[in-house]
DNA sequence: ATGATGGATAACCAATCTGCTATGCATCCG
DNA sequence: CGGATGCATAGCAGATTGGTTATCCATCAT
């Protein structure tokens, strides 16, 4: 691009194609019109081609210029986010829908490092099923969604960003007497806990069931929720179907273990789904600290 | 953002961030390094605080300073392209895999269009089953892949933009004598076309075949070649699990039909792939045409 | 320690910018 | 037809820009 292509020709463009006239924009920025005639010749000149067909005394956009004009209004955009983002105070708020998945490990990092990078910005989580958030996301009461992918059938106009894959396991307390018997087997003898209808990753581990010929497995409860599920195989011989993400901290600590299933079957995407268009503050660095928080761990790990 | 930023201070605050010092850059630009130190001076003092720490006679980055530099640098990106896109003349070659959903009817319509805007840039398609596009994806020999969402396990690293839904439909010659009986009594009595393994609806078509125990159902043949499977429909009496697009032509004409499978269990979400981090020449512009043309035919139709 | 390197600051200046007014011309609306 | 509206062009002027040189100071490597 020519290097002569200002800031002051490019606001003015923007401001021109929308408001589609000259002395409109000329008077609402306290500048004649002959002034913004001239910087709009300008910047059509470094360009290379005209912006505006003079239709009359009307001007509409050329193929040409609507094209530049989505290029300019992104980065204007992009640029006053930036400055946004430095500018300290209130930021507003980001809402964030929180799957189970990434609940326990991912997000606390995800949340610290963000509040450093964006501390002007409010950070509000909701929890709940998979399809309770969709819903929140469509309808715009949360700006994004972070866990498993969604189903397919529910991401239209939506945006899906992939940050890890993740598997399904089967997981029990430390000292479960299945011990390093395969699954199946173990399954079999002990009381099962799997995730409700309405959780992603439950025609995963149906699937599996039927696959080693535990359809119909009547489940001890249905539950995703670490608390509760953790609580149960704690106290019992129960096995849980369970995101590895859920009890990642468990697993570390060796309160729990993993049981071995002989298939890596049961993994799935994990990532950052929003609105296709969505421009909500700090959205962009949410989703791009999540993907450098997951690398430097994937890197460190 | 306070109006008096301008573009050489950003160019400049960039250039000096991936330098890490003025006098290099300033040599490389032909000016002084005073000049450019009063240039970066000038932007601190409109974003209102530091983007540098000098530590001896070092300049690194500022958290804010890395903030304010993704955004920047977006941003002019941005406008790069913009300018670009205008430039008559060789714009590189924008290389698409195309997935069988999308070949006959949404991609043409997206071609022309995209040649209407950019002309300057050539179109390479590649066809294939997707695991082979998607590989070529992930090693940079093609820019995005346009089709049906690939599976959780392959989107590492890749950014997924939804187009729209579509049902994998059974298709039929136009005079098969099934008519309108309900498919699974239709598919007992004919020669059934499955997708081969390799296709992203064979999981589907699958469980619906169990589900209403035709599990181990013997295809004719497996394909989703249009040429092939239309040729055999038209000339038999055989049934095609197929994704409708493949088809759309055909049953627009009245030259096939889609039986009631008594479930609008197929189907799944189409869109555009990409690189996460691909900035290919037009790929942008490519995906927002997408977009676009298929939200003005839902319109329309 | 010491010379070399790199950044900050100050004083200065020519070129450019970016506004203005005046004016002409085309179009739209009664 | 005629007045009002809107864009383009021209000529002009003050403010600003964006560079310069000179100089100082801190740091780094030898």
């Amino acid at each position: 691009m020519h290097p002569a292509v200002k800031l002051r020709h490019i606001r003015a463009f923007l401001d021109i194609a929308t408001e589609g006239g000259l002395s409109a924009v000329a008077r609402a920025q306290g500048i004649t019109q002959p002034a913004l005639s001239r910087t709009l010749a300008e910047l059509e000149t470094l360009l290379g081609q005209p912006m505006f067909l003079r239709q009359g005394r009307r001007l509409v956009l050329t193929e040409a210029g609507a094209l530049f004009r989505r290029h300019a209004g992104a980065a204007v955009q992009a640029l006053e986010a930036g400055a946004a983002a430095l500018r300290p105070g209130v930021g507003g708020t980001l809402r964030i829908g929180v799957l189970p998945t990434v609940a326990t490990r991912v997000l606390p990092r995800v949340v610290l490092r963000f509040r450093e990078l964006r501390p002007e910005i409010m950070l509000a989580a909701e929890t709940g099923p998979h399809f309770h958030l969709m819903r929140l996301l469509r309808e715009g009461a949360v700006d994004l969604v972070i866990g498993r992918l969604p189903g397919a059938s529910e991401m239209a106009g939506l945006r899906f960003d992939h940050l890890y894959e993740e598997e399904v396991i089967l997981a029990a307390r430390h000292d479960h007497p299945a011990g390093q018997r395969p699954a199946p087997e173990a399954l079999a003898a002990s009381p099962v806990i799997l995730p409700p209808a309405t959780a992603l990753i439950r025609p995963v581990v149906d699937d599996y069931l039927t696959a080693n010929g535990l359809a119909g497995l009547r489940p001890l409860i249905e539950t995703v929720s670490l608390a509760l599920g953790r609580g149960i195989c704690l106290a019992s011989d129960a096995l849980w179907f369970i995101s590895r993400g859920v009890v990642a901290h468990e697993l570390g600590t060796g309160e729990m273990i993993a049981l071995p299933t002989g298939a890596r079957f049961m993994s799935g995407a994990v990532g950052v789904t929003r609105r296709q268009e969505s421009v909500a503050p700090g959205l962009a660095d949410f989703a791009e600290i999540a993907r450098e928080t997951i690398e430097s761990e994937a890197n460190a790990g």
